[in-house]
This record gives structure tokens, C-alpha cells and sequence, in this order.
DNA sequence: GTCTATAAAAAGATAGAC
DNA sequence: GTCTATCTTTTTATAGAC
């Protein structure tokens, strides 16, 4: 396909960031075309309609999932702890994207619901296959989960009580493993 | 304070089961009024806007915090088991108000972000007088909220393929708190 | 307390000029 | 491709009858 034109993008970016930081009622067409810098015209010329802009930002988000996946697969430290530690990191472009793709699939949007629980599969399925156990497994990604909540709630209490700890809990990931020896 | 009369509660119920079911733009004053069984003149006469409606959650949800971290300081099996356990509930007042409580923050409404912050430092509190270490009782309540966004996302993957594997992952929380000494 | 009617604003979308 | 103008529907809110 031909690379799309940069207003269009520009537009979709517009959308996503105001998915992220006002949530789906705030993200209007009219908040959408003002962010990007462009009219309401203009944005309906690129996209259609409010559905398109998010058939837009769900395939957008595939390309970057496909690339995160990739490289947690190829990585040195393990998936379990690469996971984890994305799942930490604010302003990403593939964050941005999710959080933005949660907040249509909260919203309804069951295209958005779909791509969530299929990313969530592909993610336990390569972590299953470093960690070797169904439960550990769990629990990587529900820590994981739980950073990227707080992460989607700005001004959450992560930020304040949490913040520099990260280091410490990554160190712990590894661990993890450990566990399933000690129940037995 | 006299006990709120019974159409005033079924309309924070209905506006509460909106935000959970479909998000915060879905719960309209129309929808809430006809979920509740009545009229949006009703409606108004309880809560006078939409943000006395907001407001109503909150002060509901504020009883229900309470009542639970009462609860958590008491339990038997310690406050880690208690708080991962009841994250993964689905359907209980709390957890309904909770969710409620972040659609709303995730719209926005700045006293719902607020409380959401206190909540969690509340329950963090509790978790770190029974677990002794920071790091520990972080992973502790990164994994309840883990469950707890899986929760608030309906059809999530959670579902499909973690269903029935709680106990398995009840089972190892109270071993979390032996992971420091492994790392010494 | 609860309802109907109505007003005022905002949101999604179309048409057509440039 | 992008804009302005306009239309329709939805949403919030008010006024006043019952």
C-alpha cells in the first residue's frame, strides 16, 4: 500500500492522543480535526467517519504489536522480563496505541476488544514458552497488566509511590521462575 | 443523614451499570434515566447534572472503600491473599463502584482520579504492614491490579484462558514474600 | 417526586466551493 | 485535499404541569 499522506496521519496521531489523555467522549471529531491542525472537513476526507478513525488506530496498532513481538521473542533478557519492563514504559508508540485501543474497546468498539485478547494470547504464549508453567506465566502478565494500568490512569498513584522502584521489580521477574519449586 | 429515598439509588445504580457495561460516553442522562425506570425529569430531580451524578458515585463508593479496608486489616489469611482474592471478584458492590469510579477518572473527572490515588495507598499500606518490603508489596498490588483491569474489560482474555486458575495463583502469593530472601 | 415539553448546545455527517 | 456552510440527531438542562 502507498504510504499515507501525512495530514492523514497526522490526523490518527490527533485521535489517539486524545483517546489517551481525555478519553473516548472527549476525543470528538471536531477535538480530533483542531489537535491535528486541520478542519472537520478535512479529518472526514481522511477518514470517513468516527468508525474509520478506529479501524485506523487498530491497524495501526497491529504494525507496532507485530514489531513488539518480534523483538520480545529475539531478546537476550527473556520475554517474561522485556515484558514487564515495556509494559513499565510511558510514551511509546506502541503504548499510546493500546492505551488508546482500550479506551475504544471500554467504549464498545468490539474490533478494539478482539485485538486486545489476541495481543494478550500472542504475549502469554511467548512468555509460556520461556517460563515453562501456566501459573508463572499468570502472573507475569497480570504484573505487567497492572504496571500498564497504572500507566493508562494518569496521575495514578503509581507515579508517586512507585516511581524509581521499577529497577527493584525487575530484578524480581527473573526470580519468579523460583517459585513453582518452592510450592513443590 | 436520612437513608436516600429508592429512585435516587436506582439511578446511580443504572448510571454506575452504564459506566461499567459501556463506558461513560454510553452512560447518558437518557439511558441512565431509562435503566433506572425513569424519566429524565426524574432523574434530574435526584441529581441535578451530570456531575452530581459523578459526585454520587464517588460518595458511594467512599462507604464501600471503607467497609472493605476493614475487612482486609482483619482477615485471617492476611491482607496480600484478601486484596489479590477480592481483585479478581467480579460483581461485588466494591468492585462494580471501582470500576465506575475509573471510567470516570479515565473521563477526566478530576475527584475520581483522586480517590482512585487514595484507594491504592490504602490497600498499599495495609499490604506492606503484613509483607514488611516495598518491592514485595508492590508486586502484590501490581498483580491485583492485573486482575482487576482484566475485570474491568469485558471479554478480555482473561476469561478464555485464565479462568479457573485463580486458586493456582492464590496459592502463590504467600510465597511472594520469600523472594527477597532468595535474592539476598 | 415524577412527568412532559421544550430550549440550547454539541456531535456526527453531507454538500459543494476552492 | 482542504475548507466553509449546513443539516440531523443526540445530549444536557430548564420550566412548569400533575
Amino acid at each position: 500500500m502507498a504510504r499515507p499522506p501525512a495530514a492523514r496521519n497526522k490526523c490518527l496521531d490527533a485521535y489517539i492522543s486524545l483517546l489517551c489523555e481525555e478519553g473516548e467522549r472527549a476525543a470528538t471529531l471536531e477535538a480530533t480535526a483542531s489537535r491535528a491542525g486541520v478542519s472537520k472537513g478535512g479529518l472526514l476526507y481522511h477518514f470517513a467517519s468516527k468508525e474509520a478513525l478506529a479501524v485506523g488506530v487498530i491497524e495501526s496498532t497491529e504494525e507496532h504489536v507485530q514489531l513488539d513481538l518480534a523483538r520480545m521473542s529475539e531478546v537476550p533478557e527473556g520475554a517474561s522480563v522485556y515484558y514487564v519492563q515495556t509494559s513499565a514504559e510511558v510514551d511509546t508508540e506502541l503504548d499510546r496505541h493500546l492505551v488508546a485501543v482500550q479506551r475504544l474497546a471500554q467504549a464498545g468498539v468490539s474490533s478494539a476488544s478482539e485485538m486486545l485478547k489476541d495481543v494478550h494470547s500472542r504475549w502469554f504464549q511467548l512468555i509460556l514458552d520461556e517460563v515453562g508453567d501456566q501459573s508463572i506465566a499468570h502472573l507475569v502478565i497480570l504484573i505487567g497488566e497492572g504496571l500498564y494500568a497504572h500507566l493508562a490512569t494518569p496521575d495514578s498513584w503509581y507515579q508517586s509511590t512507585f516511581d524509581g522502584r521499577l529497577q527493584e521489580l525487575l530484578d524480581l521477574v527473573p526470580q519468579l521462575k523460583k517459585l513453582k519449586q518452592l510450592n513443590e
